[in-house]
DNA sequence: CTTATAAGTGAAAAACATTTTCAATTAAGT
DNA sequence: ACTTAATTGAAAATGTTTTTCACTTATAAG
């Protein structure tokens, strides 16, 4: 079940964070969309609501929601990172290189593997990324 | 065993391009770096054998190398792409988020987890992306 | 309800990595 | 050697993200 944009900003009080309109208003963009979206992408959806804010506003902001863990970050080769709203817990993506669309999934059964590379490589490991990347239904006909 | 420079650089003209000294040099820095290289960290090292190379050659040269297929580019959160020769096959990387130093690994097997998803999903599944994260041997102690 | 103040804001500038442009240079085939 | 298309490098353009700093405001205390 998603978040609702009130519990959202209710934990960002609690952890000391004030609630200003801005905050209000990123946040209610983010729960309101189902897409992973670039900071200017999102920006531009805040403007309706919130003419005035800035972008750097929506760029701390998104920092500061993802620090918290309240949404995810993707980052896709160089261009820009897309932040969503996170699912509960764990998950990987799926996605499109022809229309960027992102699915989520969140089973992948790699602790063996963490656990032999940790042993062979001596690194402690912290996370995982792991992406597939591939054409979506609709983008497979084309060009 | 990794490529030589020569295989390279004969690689390269078989494939219609010139074989000019910048690219000799460029070539000459990947082969003899086992590290992942950011292209201005590379343009560095290219200097002292090239001092009058510009950071956009080595750009381009890299770019090429990269669609022939010849050195792997990884994409480090937002910052950066790093490139290195490209070991025989496919692969994946450990990185450490200290000091930014990469493992390669090649096991992976997730051609379970991947025809599961292509089926749930309807994606054509074309690659993925797997790399663990966490701290090397040497930057465990500090803070 | 005021007040104090630390947190937050936005415009502009800085900081980056990367790409584009374009005139000058050069590798490689004839 | 000659020709020419590919390549180069400086500078400018682009695009994203961060920093700076003077101004504003949410929130807690009185």
């Amino acid at each position: 079940m998603r978040p609702s944009a009130k519990k959202i900003a209710s934990l960002l009080s609690q952890k000391g964070h004030k609630l200003t309109a801005q905050r209000r208003a990123v946040i209610d963009v983010v729960v309101n969309s189902r897409e992973h979206l670039a900071p200017a992408a999102l920006y531009e959806r805040v403007r309706r609501a919130h003419p005035a804010i800035g972008l750097v506003t929506v760029y701390r902001t998104l920092e500061m929601l993802h620090e918290l863990g309240l949404i995810c970050r993707v980052h896709r080769g160089g261009k820009s990172r897309t932040y969503t709203l996170a699912p509960s817990g764990h998950h990987h993506h799926l996605v499109c290189t022809e229309c960027g669309i992102v699915a989520d999934f969140t089973d992948c059964d790699l602790e063996v593997l963490q656990q032999r590379l940790s042993q062979e490589t001596g690194f402690k490991i912290e996370g995982h990324l792991l992406q597939f990347v591939g054409h979506c239904r609709n983008c497979q006909g084309g060009t």
